[in-house]
DNA sequence: ATTGTGTTTTGATATGGATCAACTACGGCG
DNA sequence: CGCCGTAGTTGATCCATATCAAAACACAAT
């Protein structure tokens, strides 16, 4: 065998088992692999999820008002998601890392109602949608799958709308953190050192707050022993106490 | 033909009439009765929602953490949605009147989220959801018509994080006002003049407000001349003014 | 290193909405 | 009818967070 050929399997081979780790802490990998397939339904699977699509720092996915089309599985990297309004004010609406799927809000009307902006470089899978309904209703696990996503989504932003609508600032980062914490643990990453990949304004724009109260409560923590903090790198100090801020159990 | 049989004819005419018109109106009918079906499918789809349900004022449809099984299409009433926190606050979370769907918070984890807490006597058709899952594999306008629903949720909560976290507390009401009276306008109803089903407290609960503000916006906005408040009773006098307040108009 | 630009921290002050309190209006019921 | 409990209004005061301001810091380009 010549030595180019060689070296060509060996390098798709890393491809192929870069993207097996990939996906194996994907939350979407009922989507991209289910299990219980027959191989037949694992080719179709492998037409769903082919396009990927790399962003730098700064790029969007897509934007409010443009036709929907995808869904996208975030591989690498991270993205807020942000409406913005008429007057210009704007608000982020939620943050999403690798192994989440991003575009679901533009499902309902055809028309994507919220900007995508990548945080750090990132890639994505992206999901036809046509395909993606054809296919769930071939594949009922695939189906069962995509519907619990949407529904968790729905309740994820009851769990925002009471950070926001019942919550002080403290008790409010406090549970951002302690969210971040444990979406990290479950892809895998340490719980208690982590960096920020957003920027104070944008902690606080999701969290209805200024961007000097969210780094007045960082300072509070600091100040407690709960944290440390520097720029964007965080250490958590005392998660239990950062669960009774959360928790009003502070006066 | 004896007279007995007949009135029984009469009678079941009646009520098919009745269901009729209740659905005619009605946000879920392409899952109900969607258009361009065999009458094979119309078939299966009887089959879907047939149980109903009668709640008086006070009664709850479901209660966070009971099993999920079944979505809830309104058939008539009204209902408050609503999350409870270990420390007792809460916070209510959405409006449903008829013509909306109730539930779909259950679906990601097949326990329920949150409380549906009926505002008046009401009534509902239940839609078993394994049912639903397994007729909309079938029919794909379903499929589309219940995906679309869900979506539209999200994009619904992700315009009240923007109501919580980004605007005044008068701006807030006037949105609140301004929903209600097109969701009212879209049924059929008067989006001039309606009957509010919840009290201040729920409202201010719903929008991060105590109810002293909410009662306190309502004399300003009478005051200014945009509305006339007679308890629950209101009548939009300026609808122009109010969007302006909602758009941020007033200084 | 130097300059520039955006981010973060910290302090001083202002304010929108919460809280506390008193009173009024309404609806249900004996 | 009159009573009572719940809901709503309005006023006075307070406080959590916003706003304004300035300085420190970080990072990139030169």
């Amino acid at each position: 065998m010549a030595r180019a050929e060689l070296l060509r399997q060996q390098s798709t081979h890393l491809v192929l088992a870069e993207l097996k780790a990939a996906c194996a802490n994907c939350n979407v990998r009922e989507i991209c692999q289910p299990a219980g397939l027959t191989p037949e339904e694992l080719d179709q699977l492998d037409s769903l999820v082919n396009v990927r699509r790399k962003l730098k720092r700064g790029d969007t996915l897509y934007r409010a008002g443009e036709a929907f089309d995808a869904l996208y599985a975030v591989r690498s990297g991270f993205f807020k998601s942000r409406v913005t309004y008429e007057d210009g004010r704007d608000q982020v609406t939620g943050f999403s890392m690798a192994g989440e799927i991003l575009g679901m809000d533009g499902i309902g009307h055809g028309i994507h109602n919220c900007d995508a902006v990548a945080l750090e470089d990132s890639e994505v899978c992206s999901i036809p949608y046509a395909r993606l309904e054809e296919l769930s209703r071939e594949i009922s696990s695939l189906q069962r799958h995509f519907h619990k996503l949407m529904s968790r989504e729905i309740v994820r932003e009851s769990g925002v709308m009471m950070l926001l609508g019942a919550m002080r600032a403290e008790e409010r980062i406090a549970a951002f953190l302690l969210n971040l914490s444990q979406r990290l643990n479950a892809r895998g990453y340490s719980p208690l050192e982590f960096h920020l990949r957003m920027t104070r304004e944008e902690i606080g724009s999701y969290l209805g707050l200024k961007l000097e109260t969210v780094s007045r409560a960082f300072s509070k923590f600091h100040k407690d022993g709960l944290l440390e903090v520097e720029q964007k790198f965080v250490r958590i100090r005392n998660i239990e106490g950062l669960r009774e801020v959360y928790a009003h159990h502070v006066s």
